[in-house]
DNA sequence: ACAAAGATAGTTATATTATAACATATTCGT
DNA sequence: ACGAATATGTTATAATATAACTATCTTTGT
């Protein structure tokens, strides 16, 4: 896959999203001299799975399924921690969850819709949103560092159909 | 007071903060039938205490520093929802804390800068954030119902005194 | 190959934030 | 005054996250 676009929201084959995904961190980490290690990788793809944000205890019930051993939290912490270094991921604090970044190669800050019915997250990437944010710092005289826009609402698929499944 | 500037990061005569932001919240209450209780009053008074957003629990040290009974965390959480519902504050996710709106009569969307050094912040009320995430939305076909963003920075002060507080 | 240093993962315990559930008290409309 | 609705008190617990220490693995210099 080359230029994405957003998908979230729109029916696409997702396994190119996971490749794509997998591929992208293997390839940052290598250039950058960090380990992707098994544990990581893993959380990785659990949080690919869809695009809809996982918390970590989510993600902690998910490894102890597949492993024999018993999983706690500080192995999810960690590996959340690093995934979230190298920007492969990003943290939805209102509903304190994690989500994939489609564009780990590139720096941008964390700006994303949020569907209320079906959980699903997309991230926004605009140049208008961007800027002005960018404008209204500058004249605040305030140094950005981070950000995190979380909008909530309906997606164009919750919408458009009346009825929910959550 | 009158018409508000932003004013979190600059030196400014607080109480006058304090006693808009209470005056507001009775006529609001009033208005609404909406019940400001002591607790509720003593809640929003202790936000307002200062520009820097106040955790939950710090507030449930506050009031039982004060009072001769044990305060116990749903005292709190009740309060905070209530002035949540009523917009009399709004919550920082990205650090779990509460902070006093100084426009509740006016709906908003909940915009911040938050200083990284001494931790306070300032409502981001422009125009141009709040068009050009409206506009987002409408072109990607999602229906918003709320939102947040939380900029992280240094604050004008901070920025330029190299030192530090904190 | 080896040992030392550093990084990663395992393990146990605990901190922090938030809510459930039920009992009691207060307020409001009649 | 009465009953219904709302608010508060109280106890317990859920959900999220980190501290501290041990063991293992990886890298690096010799
Ligand atoms: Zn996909
Ligand atoms: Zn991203
Ligand atoms: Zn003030
Ligand atoms: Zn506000």
């Amino acid at each position: 896959m080359t230029d994405k676009e957003p998908l979230a929201f729109t029916r696409h084959n997702h396994s190119h999203c996971v490749s794509d995904a997998l591929q992208a961190a293997v390839a940052i980490c290598t250039e950058r001299g960090a380990r992707l290690t098994a544990i990581r990788q893993q959380v990785l793809e659990l949080i690919w799975q869809s695009h809809k944000p996982l918390g970590a205890y989510a993600l902690l019930d998910q490894l102890a399924e597949k492993s024999t051993k018993p999983v706690a939290p500080p192995t999810v912490y960690r590996a959340l921690d690093f995934l979230l270094e190298q920007k492969l991921i990003h943290r939805i604090a209102a509903i304190n969850a994690f989500i994939g970044c489609p564009h780990p190669d590139h720096n941008h800050a964390s700006h994303f819709f949020l569907c209320d019915d079906c959980g699903r997250a997309e991230e926004i990437h605009s140049k208008s949103v961007s800027n002005s944010i960018k404008k209204a710092a500058t004249e605040a005289g305030f140094a950005v560092q981070s950000q995190s826009l979380e909008v909530f609402g309906l997606c164009p698929d919750c919408r458009t159909q009346d009825g929910h499944d959550s």
